[in-house]
DNA sequence: TCTGGGGTCCTAGGACCC
DNA sequence: TCTGGGGTCCTAGGACCC
């Protein structure tokens, strides 16, 4: 059996977390640059606000009714989303954790008897909560998409399940997945919920009684034959391994405000080069490949999409490294190359892929080995900007104006990360 | 004169997730 | 005036090879 353990709420019980004044009140996160709101407490759910709306539109509800409404703070939802995983790891035995992303973790509880099932639950989400103050919801069945409904509905009726549904019965999964809309499945996004609306099939129950040769023909091939089986109790999905590199890493923002100035530009892409880089050492990772994209402003003007088109270019180093000015300069040409003097412009972004480990990198003939005072600057770096979480050294080019900056205007205090932001009592 | 079949690798784009 | 920022996987189609 599989369990996936949700933080309800997650943005929102964060900053409660700090302002106990906040609790059974409506609260809001927006996204950065205060663009949309990414994160409703129930009572803001309740009434009406919408996610992932943008926050324009529902400030008029919000304003109405007092909501309590923050910038997104990821330095406090970081720390706290580590401490929730390091919860689950203590009370699981190894490997048996696959954090999923920032507010969700898989956990696979094939150690225990079926009868034992919903107590371990129980003990995972008071644990949890007690330990970090974080509220979870937990849904147990024989598979991750079946897990997925099964947590959807402990969520929606919180008294009755106390947080914990359990899908152990062919019947209890048939009732579940009657009362779950197709849209609300787990792989189901709104093109393929379109769809299946026209083929009249409604509910989840509806699509579990499709074949999986229907499955491959109209729901994305492979991925549709492995959600079928998935629906029908078969595991398809497994347990990832915590260890496994990402593919791709980007940094991309929009800009606080519109930006002209070439000089801009180049400071924003350095300074996304620099965060991508970071990353990319994290993970032991070295790139050989560096793209990077504009987006003009005027392009999307009058059009349905949000984002016009993007302007983008890559480039394929000679050989794969993580070093921050090696990869920097490579950006900077192709800022170089895309900019058109007198375009406005609203978002930028860098991508590194190509990625390998970094003791694996693969030498080239007319580039001498790596200095390896590089790498010691690197590492230096990091430790310093990891243990005072933030940038307290960077490199010049990533510029000292940043007229680009994102919109904050709303963050809480750093409460778990520096010691001046701390919570005071009394 | 006439133009197969099988394979790999790469990229662009579409779908999805939180 | 104002709509985020990461990621994943899969497929189709083109280039190229023998």
């Amino acid at each position: 059996m599989r369990a996936i353990v949700d933080c309800n709420s997650f943005y929102c019980s964060c900053e409660r977390l700090f302002r106990p004044d906040l609790l059974h009140k409506p609260v809001v996160v927006l996204s950065n640059n205060d663009g949309c709101i990414i994160s409703r407490s129930d009572e803001a759910k309740d009434l009406g606000v919408e996610m992932a709306g943008p926050y324009f539109k529902a400030k008029p509800l919000i304003e109405r009714h007092g909501v309590a409404t923050f910038s997104s703070n990821y330095n406090l939802y970081g720390d706290l989303s580590w401490r929730v995983m390091e919860t689950l790891r203590m009370l699981m035995p190894p490997g048996t954790v696959e954090v999923y992303s920032v507010d969700e973790a898989f956990l696979d509880l094939s150690h225990l008897p079926p009868a034992q099932l919903r107590e371990m639950a129980m003990h995972i989400r008071q644990t949890v909560e007690q330990w970090t103050g974080i509220a979870v919801s937990i849904g147990v069945a024989p598979t991750k998409v079946l897990s997925k409904v099964a947590n959807r509905l402990a969520k929606k009726n919180k008294a009755a399940t106390q947080c914990v549904l359990v899908l152990d019965s062919e019947h209890r999964i048939r009732q579940a997945l009657e009362k779950t809309p197709v849209a609300d499945i787990w792989g189901i996004g709104f093109q393929y919920a379109q769809k299946l609306q026209r083929w009249g099939i409604q509910t989840a129950r509806d699509l579990q009684q499709m074949n999986t040769a229907w499955g491959h023909k109209h729901l994305g091939g492979v991925t549709g034959v492995r959600l079928l089986r998935e629906l029908k109790g078969e595991p398809c999905m497994d347990m990832k391994d915590e260890l496994v590199q990402k593919k791709m890493i980007a940094t991309t923002r929009m800009f606080g405000s519109p930006v002209t100035a070439l000089k801009d530009i180049r400071e924003a892409i350095a300074t996304y080069t620099s965060r991508a880089a970071e990353k990319l050492r994290r993970q032991q990772g070295a790139a050989r490949v560096v793209s990077v994209f504009v987006v003009p402003k005027e392009a999307s003007h009058n059009s349905y999409f949000r984002h016009g088109p993007t302007i983008s270019q890559y480039t394929s180093l000679p050989a794969a490294t993580s070093i921050t000015q090696e990869l920097i300069k490579a950006a900077l040409s192709i800022v170089d190359q895309l900019y058109e003097p007198g375009r406005t412009y609203k978002k930028a972004g860098v991508m590194l892929s190509g990625i390998v480990p970094d003791d694996a990198i693969q030498g080239n003939l007319f580039r001498g080995p790596e200095q390896p005072q590089h790498r010691l600057l690197m590492s230096m770096m990091d430790n310093v900007n990891f243990a005072m979480r933030d940038d307290i050294l960077k490199f010049a080019s990533t510029g000292t104006t940043r007229n680009w900056k994102m919109r904050q205007e709303l963050r809480s205090p750093r409460y778990t990360t520096r010691w001046d932001e701390l919570p005071g009592v009394g």
